[in-house]
DNA sequence: ACCCTCACCTGCACGC
DNA sequence: TGCGTGCAGGTGAGGG
């Protein structure tokens, strides 16, 4: 489900909630979430560990522990993590549980499967192929309008195509590729190198205005106690101005919005004011 | 390099 | 009520 802007709520909330505890045992429950990883391993790795730190690197996160190793996570659509006590029941689908010195747990539930993990050595966790492709993180300063106009340079792909390429422009989902493009006012189907100067400072304007404002709406967000990072789902859909408003009126001229498919995916737009 | 489809899963909304 | 269909905020693989 989430993409940039969820993903860091994760991050941070879960860095509130485990950073400084001691895992106890670590269970793999479901192999092929960790597919590269027995179970038996995975326990041996993680049990009696204690979490220094939580981070993101694109849609990734990053739970390092005190003994030298990292576990990536990628939530996919439906990964999300739980702070259970031991009076809860485990959800439907638990597929990794982190038993904590005390009487809680911290739970990956994943409805739909997609979700990912890998155990590695801290020392290598940028050397990983997950996250050595990845492209610079869109609001830090490694990520600059020229760096922007390079890659689109290089793509005769569609511009909603490339922003959702993780190696090309990174943390952008099918939301906010659809979002950012409305912001810039340039159409999605556009050719990625048929952008002028303008439209690609546009571009690069929009990408980090629609990533650090839904970071930003966060704060506002009263915290799940039992879901991390679910509070930033609980806000009201229609923050939207384009995403599944398929036929509702432009905010900015009030024509249709359009949906369209590029690369099996839903793309909405303004035919009107995205050119 | 691109383009498309499928695959991985469950659940939900919708129309009949 | 049930059943079929298409859809879902992600990504990788495989074929043309």
């Amino acid at each position: 489900m989430p993409e940039l802007p969820e993903v860091e709520y994760v991050s941070r909330a879960l860095g509130r909630a485990i950073v400084g505890r001691s895992i106890s045992v670590a269970e793999l429950r479901r192999p092929r979430l960790a597919p590269e990883t027995k179970p038996e391993r995975f326990a041996s790795l993680l049990s009696g560990s204690v979490v220094g730190s939580v981070s993101r690197r694109g849609k990734y996160i990053l739970i390092e522990l005190n003994n030298g190793r990292t576990l990536i996570v990628h939530l996919r659509m439906s990964g999300r993590f739980l702070l259970l006590s031991d009076d809860d029941s485990d959800p439907k689908f638990a597929h990794a549980v982190f038993h904590f010195e005390g009487s809680d747990r911290l739970v990956f539930e994943d409805q739909r499967h997609f979700g990912l993990m890998k155990v590695v050595s801290t020392a290598k966790v940028f050397h990983t192929k997950e996250i050595a492709c990845l492209a610079p993180e869109p609001l830090s300063e490694d990520f600059f309008p020229d760096c922007l106009a390079a890659v689109l340079k290089a793509s005769n792909r569609s511009l909603k195509e490339v922003l959702l390429d993780q190696t090309k422009v990174c943390g952008i989902g099918n939301i906010y590729a659809s979002e950012a493009l409305f912001l810039a006012r340039i159409s999605p189907r556009r050719r990625a190198n048929n952008l002028g100067t303008a439209r690609i400072q546009r571009l690069f304007q929009s990408i980090r205005a629609v990533l650090s404002d839904a970071i930003a709406v966060q704060a506002l967000v009263e915290p799940h106690p039992v879901v991390i990072g679910e509070g930033i789902y609980g806000l009201p859909d229609d923050r939207w101005r384009v995403y599944d408003r398929e036929g509702a009126g432009c905010v900015t001229c009030s024509t249709p919005i359009r949906r369209i498919r590029q690369a099996g995916r839903s793309t909405y737009y303004c035919p009107k004011c995205q050119r």
